[in-house]
DNA sequence: GTGAAAGCGCTAACAC
DNA sequence: GTGTTAGCGCTTTCAC
C-alpha cells in the first residue's frame, strides 16, 4: 500500500487556507444547519469554486461508520430481471448520493464468496443479493451492520437486518395455469432452473391444476443443468412426449429457461402455438417481435429493486419480508 | 451526518487487544513484508478469525489517498454491448479487489452529470464512461488524478490521464457494405442513432461503396430520436424507398436501431430476406432465434471492457488510444 | 521484532 | 459566528 500516489488534490484545508477560515467552518458552509456569517460562507464557496473542490464521500464515510455504497450481487445480466432490478436500486439509490456496486457471480459459489468478501471489505451500508451459498457470510455482515436484501429466497433467515424481497412465485405457477387452461391445455410440462423459485412456481401450477382436478402429465419440473448451451434432453423429452399425445403446453418457468425453451422447442419443428403453446418467463423487448410474440409472466422486477433499496436506506434493521405479485402479458405464443 | 450509527464491528484495535499486541503488528502480520515472529502471527490470526475482522478497504484508501472503485457510467443495460461491457470490467478488475460502481445515464445528460460527480465525491480511482455531454467535468476529475477512459468517442482530449477505447467504426462501415455486396445488395439504408459512431459506420459504409462505385440511395443515416418507441418516420421512409425500387437492404448501425428497425420492416409486412436484407449491430442470444435469425456486426466488448479496466489499474497516465474490429456474424437475414 | 505516535480528510463537541 | 481539538480505522516512520 503505497502512500499518496495520486496527484494532490483540494482538500478541506486547502480550501479554509483561501477563503482564510477554519476547516470546520468550511465543512459548516458545505453541510448547512450551522449559521454562518454572510462574507464567510461567500468567501469558502468562492474558494470551493475556484479549487474545483468536491468533498470525499469516503472521508465522511470513515467517520460516519457507514457508507453511501449497495453491494448489488447478481448472477449475469443476460436477464431482463436482473437489468430491471439495477434500473430499480439506482432509481431509489442515487438521489440520496448512494452509488451500487455491481458485481456478477455467474452462478459460481467461489465467485459469490470472493465478491461477498470484497463488499464487506468496502464496507457497504447495505447489500442486496441472489447468492444462495453464502448464508454465514451474509449472517456475519448483518451482524457486523450491514443491511442484507435477499432476493428471491425461500428461506427467511431471522435476524432484524436480513430482509427477504421475492416474487409471489406460487401465484405466478397458479397464474401460468389458469391462463393456460383457459386458452384450452392442460397437458403442461415445465421448465425451469433449479432453483427454489422454479420450484415454487412449479408447485404453484400443478396445485392450481390439481383444484381444477388436472394431474399433469410430468410430475416435476425438468430442471435445466447447463444454461449456456441447448438442452439435447428436453428437446427428447418435449419430443417424445409430444408424441405421446400428453403435451400441448410447455411453461418455461424462468427467465433463462426461456430461450433453451423456445429453441428446444423449435429445433423439434412444433409449431407455436399450434402444436403446442408457449409460455415463457420476464418480459424482454424482443418477445413481442419473435415469431410468434411471446406470453410471458413477468416480475415486477424494477418495483422490487427499488423496495429492496428502500429497506437499505430507509427502513434499516427491520427485518422485512415482502412479496411482490407477477403479472401475465397475454401475446400469440398461447393464443387459441 | 449521524455519528457511530452502525453496531460496532471489530477494528484493528479490537484485533489487537485480543491478541495482545499493537494496531502496528496487527497491521503488519495483514500486510506481510516485514517479519512478525511466529508466535505473535498465530495469535494475531487466531484474533483476527475469531472475531471476523475484515481490514476497511475504506480508512485503508483515505490512507492510501487512492480507492479500489472504477465508475462504470453507461447508457442503459438494454443494449448487449454494455452488458459485456459490465463484464469485462468485471474480469480484470475484480482479481485484484477492485469493484465497479454501476451507474445508468438513460441518456440524459443531467443524470450524466450527476452520476460522474457523485463518483467524484466517491472518489473512484479510474471512471470508464460514455458521457457526451460531460467533457468539463471529466477533464477536471483526470486533472484531479482520476484516470478516465472515454468510450465511443472520436474526439481525444488531451490529457494523460484521459484514454480513448472504441471501435473502428469506419471499418464496421465497411465490413456492412462488404457483406451486404457479396450478398447482391447495393440499395442500402443505414438506420442509427445519432452519435459519432453512428455517422461514423455510415461513412464507413458511403466510402467503401463509393470505392465500388456505388451511389446509396440515401446519402445519410436515418437518424432515430426516440428510442422507446416504434419510429413511424421510419416506417414510411423503408415503406416508400422499397416501393421506388431504392432499397435492397437496411442496416441497423447502432444495437438499439436493431430493435426499432427490424419492427418497421416487419410492420409493412416485407420479407427478410426475400424482399429486403437486413444487416444487425450487436449480438444477442435471441437474435439466432429470430425469424429470419439475424446477421449482425459485433463488437469485441467483453475485451474492450477489460482493456478500459487495465488500463485504468495497470497503466494510468499513459494516454491510451485504443481501437478494436468489428466481426460480422452471417446468419439468415442477409442470405440470398 | 514490536510499540508509540503521527497523519490520511473529514466532522462534531467544546470553547471563546 | 468561528477556531481548536479530538477522533473515525488504518498504515508507516521512528524509536527501543
Amino acid at each position: 500500500m503505497t502512500r499518496r500516489v495520486a496527484p494532490r488534490r483540494a482538500t478541506i484545508a486547502t480550501v479554509a487556507e483561501r477563503a482564510g477560515v477554519s476547516t470546520a467552518t468550511v465543512s459548516r458552509v458545505l453541510n448547512g444547519g450551522v449559521t454562518v456569517s454572510e462574507a464567510v460562507h461567500e468567501r469558502v464557496l468562492a474558494a470551493v469554486e475556484a479549487l474545483n473542490y468536491r468533498p470525499s464521500d469516503l472521508t465522511r464515510a470513515v467517520f460516519a461508520g457507514r457508507t453511501n455504497s449497495i453491494g448489488l450481487l447478481l448472477a449475469d445480466l443476460h436477464n431482463p430481471y436482473y437489468v430491471d432490478l439495477v434500473e430499480g436500486v439506482s432509481r431509489v439509490a442515487n438521489p440520496s448520493g448512494t452509488l451500487p456496486y455491481l458485481a456478477l457471480s455467474n452462478r459460481d459459489p467461489e465467485t459469490e464468496r470472493k465478491m461477498l468478501s470484497l463488499m464487506d471489505s468496502h464496507r457497504v451500508r447495505g447489500l442486496i443479493t441472489v447468492a444462495r451459498k453464502s448464508d454465514d457470510l451474509v449472517m456475519s455482515m448483518a451482524e457486523a451492520g450491514t443491511e442484507c436484501v435477499l432476493m428471491a429466497r425461500d428461506t427467511e433467515p431471522d435476524h432484524p437486518r436480513i430482509h427477504v424481497v421475492r416474487l409471489d412465485d406460487r401465484a405466478a405457477g397458479s397464474m401460468a395455469w389458469e391462463h393456460l387452461a383457459e386458452t384450452g391445455r392442460s397437458r403442461i410440462l415445465v421448465v425451469s432452473q433449479d432453483t427454489p423459485a422454479g420450484r415454487d412456481r412449479f408447485r404453484g401450477l400443478a396445485d392450481a391444476a390439481k383444484r381444477d382436478g388436472v394431474t399433469l402429465p410430468v410430475d416435476a419440473p425438468f430442471m435445466l443443468d447447463n444454461l449456456a448451451a441447448p438442452s439435447e434432453k428436453l428437446r427428447e423429452l418435449i419430443a417424445s412426449e409430444f408424441k405421446n399425445g400428453t403435451l400441448d403446453a410447455v411453461f418455461a418457468a424462468t427467465g433463462i429457461s426461456t430461450l433453451r425453451t423456445f429453441e428446444a422447442i423449435n429445433s423439434i419443428g412444433l409449431r407455436i402455438p399450434d402444436d403446442i403453446a408457449f409460455l415463457a418467463f420476464e418480459d424482454f423487448a424482443w418477445a413481442e417481435h419473435m415469431t410468434p410474440s411471446l406470453s410471458t409472466i413477468v416480475q415486477p422486477a424494477v418495483k422490487m429493486g427499488m423496495a429492496a433499496a428502500s429497506i437499505i436506506l430507509d427502513e434499516p434493521g427491520s427485518g422485512q419480508r415482502l412479496r411482490f405479485e407477477p403479472k401475465l402479458v397475454a401475446r400469440s405464443s398461447t393464443a387459441v
